[in-house]
RNA sequence: GGCUAGGUAGCUCAGCUGGUUAGAGCGUGGCACUCAUAAUGCCGAGGUCGAGGGUUCGAGUCCCUCCCUAGCCA
């Protein structure tokens, strides 16, 4: 029987795009612990799903020209390659976008509705009359009545920071259609976070030992309690048509804001893997509703910082209010960053996942790198390259694989492969060390220290691989064949560093699931559960005299700096097709001075299909004027004609080209480049060059009879 | 601006309820070893613990002020 029942849940990401390395980090986190935890006997149910509602979503499948149920879809196919790729354990995965959420979500609000917590409330907001909807804030832009920059939008200003509320902006325009919004109103429904019973509720349920993080508690009290600037305010869960999401009952034209339905997915998502009959192949023999309701089920979710407000506050009083089971942990982790910078899908810097499988990388060495930089506090970690190398490297190879390596040969050859007899255990063996350390390591995995729980494994790698240089086997094999005390040290020596590189198997299980599973392979033994260690370390049990190894073949490769060059040099365009900002005239601008490994790169681009190809609006193009720029001493401005427009382009090949030489002859432009904004004025292209820099740029030219705007294809 | 966190060796991070000369890994300098995926072991250098006050016999650890960083303000 397992001790306990766990239903354990990751943030649903948004189904406008493909997962990025954010989503991975959590869902690696959360599949650590999952898997520490089915190591323990434990029972979990771990569940994700897409969040596919809501006006974003909406407008973007109307941009691509598909149904939104289309573009979900397609998001939804994209899943299973990233989860299978990082060996993400879900048991299932579903979609918000679901006739289990329809009829979850309906009936919560109507329970919440019968608690008297639903109070409708008209709302005065910018309407787009061609677009005939009401806009969020997001949509509206306008000029900042305080410091009068341009195209700002409501919230804070980039120009000054002041924050202003949408109607506040002057000349405020759509950014969907560009026309000047009307002001209207419409009646909305309101969850009444305020009620007395909701705010004693949350504040019980916030305090609870143990529940949350500490930050996490303070935060979600200083909104509870109004002690920021803000006092607790009641919730809009409701959006008027068009909007692509679940209908609210009893209110045509209504529906749910995406975020009343979104939390709710993690039970639409556990009820259909019950009603699919995977609950029951998982040994969990209840129905949905008898398994929610049960007092032993413990409900976890993992989010990241950014989403605290609405799983501390509105999803438990949701919850509590609908009659229903509420949280029993919310852990949440704070963002990664990639040598230091905010990672931002726009701007194209940050890691693709995706990429990371293609080019070969392998997905444990990152399970390894983020799970030794993890621990239980809400803290961003960096993605830092020469980190994780040497990491990776120096842990995985050096210390753990590289035990087993060294033993591997000695046990062949002397012992018929086979485990010798362990007479005694010193105080400073490896195995002492395994018996001192290993509850610790167990309650760092609970903890989600698993920094922690790295650190302390790897103090066990240090003290046998120590173990093994005073025993000096190497030695021991020279006349072991004739001496039978060197035979019996060395058989010693090879039982003591074997059955501690069992216990490391053990201990890195949850971070390595495939790697151990090998180890498991060479070690001959059934699948590592915790139970196997027992305490004090019985080594004729844990791994008897006599037991047959497995041919021992290297477990893992080390990473080649060459990969991280691959992995940072072509920045994949993400699922919205924009482009990173890359620009051909600042070369050494790109984030790749900072992650650069090796000096000459010569990773092999992965390969792209037709398809992507055409994305690439590369044309023929005439350079009309060329000037250099004050105060850049490596670029020159153009202007060309590509044939329907002319662009201004700046490009770094001052170094290499006078300015006049280049008036009137013709070359190569990417025209749908993202437009970047320099120091200098606006880019509007790329011309496209060959060489290292300096003086060695190669602009290319096509061949005689081309002209200007002609689509290189 | 208010609030919540954080600022410890070149890098990444530990330091529990205050207690002797502040730790680890990586990197780095030297030495040893050669079983092992040039892996391993030993020795060393390297920190005014963001700054300044205060409490205390004693503070990285508690209190106050300030500086910097990240985030939240629905």
């Amino acid at each position: 029987m397992p001790n306990r029942r766990l239903f354990v849940t990751t943030a649903l990401p948004y189904a406008n795009g493909p997962f990025h390395i954010g989503h991975i980090m959590e869902y690696i986190q959360a599949d650590i612990w999952v898997r520490f935890q089915r190591m323990q006997g434990n029972a979990v149910h771990f569940v994700g799903a897409d969040d596919a509602h809501g006006a974003p979503i909406m407008l973007k499948a109307e941009k691509d020209g598909v149904t939104p149920e289309a573009l979900i879809a397609g998001i939804l196919a994209t899943r299973p390659k990233y989860l299978e790729g990082f060996h993400l354990s879900f048991d299932h995965w579903h979609s918000t976008h679901s006739p289990e959420n329809v009829a979850l979500s309906t009936d919560i609000y109507r329970q919440l509705k019968a608690a008297d917590l639903i109070y409708v409330k008209p709302v005065e907001q910018f309407f787009d009359p061609a677009k005939q909807m009401f806009l969020a804030d997001r949509y509206i832009q306008g000029e900042c009545p305080n410091c009068h920059a341009k195209d700002q939008y409501a919230d804070a200003c980039e120009q000054c920071s002041q924050v202003n509320a949408p109607t506040d902006l002057i000349n405020p325009r759509s950014t969907l259609s560009g026309t000047t919004p009307v002001r209207k109103t419409s009646d909305h429904y309101f969850f009444k976070l305020s009620d007395p019973k909701c705010v004693a509720f949350l504040n019980e349920w916030i305090g609870a030992p143990g529940r949350l993080q500490s930050a996490v508690a303070n935060k979600a009290n200083e909104w509870l309690t109004g002690k920021g600037d803000r006092d607790l305010g009641d919730w809009d869960i409701s959006r008027d048509a068009p909007y692509f999401g679940i209908p609210m009952p009893d209110a045509p034209g209504k529906y749910f804001y995406v975020w009343l339905d979104a939390p709710i997915g993690y039970l639409a998502s556990l009820k259909n893997y019950f009603d699919t009959g995977k609950a029951r192949k998982n040994g969990e023999t209840r129905s949905f509703e008898e398994f929610l309701t049960s007092s032993d089920v413990e409900q976890i979710h993992f989010i990241g910082k950014d989403i605290i407000y609405f799983h501390t506050l509105f999803w438990p009083a949701m919850l509590k209010f609908a009659g229903r089971k509420v949280p029993d942990h919310v852990y949440v982790h704070g963002f990664i960053t990639v040598s230091g910078t905010k990672m931002s899908k726009s701007r194209g810097t940050g890691i693709s996942p995706l990429r990371y499988l293609e080019i070969g990388m392998n997905p444990e060495w990152l399970r390894y790198y983020i799970a030794a930089k993890l621990n239980s506090n809400v803290e961003d970690i960096d993605f830092n390259p020469e980190d994780f190398i040497a990491r990776v490297n120096s842990d995985l190879v050096g210390k753990y694989v590289n035990i087993a390596s060294r033993m591997a040969p000695f046990v062949a050859r002397f012992f018929g492969n086979c485990m010798p007899a362990l007479p005694s255990m010193n105080e400073d063996s490896g195995l002492a060390a395994v018996a001192k350390h290993s509850e610790a390591i167990r309650a760092a995995f609970e903890d989600r220290e698993f920094g922690r729980a790295i650190r302390l494994t790897m103090e066990v790698a240090d003290v046998v691989n120590a173990e093994v240089d005073r025993y000096k086997p190497w030695i021991l094999a020279k006349d072991a064949a004739t001496n039978p005390q060197s035979k019996d040290r060395l058989a010693a020596i090879c039982a003591s560093t074997l059955a501690t590189f069992k216990a490391l198997t053990l201990f890195l299980k949850p971070i390595l699931p495939a790697l151990t599973a090998e180890a498991e392979a060479y070690l001959r033994c059934a699948p590592l559960q915790w139970s196997d260690l027992e305490l004090p370390v019985r080594p004729d049990r844990f791994l008897p005299a006599g037991h047959e190894f497995g041919t021992f073949k290297p477990l893992i490769t080390r990473v080649d700096p060459k990969q991280l060059d691959a992995l940072f040099d072509t920045i994949k365009p993400d699922a919205n097709g924009e482009a990173p900002a890359h620009t051909a005239e600042k070369p050494a601008e790109k984030p790749a001075a900072k992650t650069t490994i090796s000096e000459t790169s010569t990773a092999t681009p992965t390969e792209i299909t037709v398809d992507d190809f055409a994305k690439l609006d590369i044309r023929v193009a005439k350079i009309l004027s060329a000037e250099t720029v004050e105060g850049a001493d490596k670029l020159l401005k153009l202007t060309v004609d590509i044939g329907d427009s002319q662009r201004t382009v700046f490009a770094g090949i001052r170094s290499a080209y006078e300015p006049d030489r280049l008036i009137g002859r013709l070359t190569v432009v990417l025209a749908n480049l993202k437009p970047r904004k320099m120091r200098f004025g606006l880019s509007e292209g790329m011309v496209l060059a060959a060489g290292p820099g300096g003086s060695d740029i190669f602009l290319l030219s096509p061949d005689t009879g081309a002209v200007p705007g002609m689509k290189v294809k």
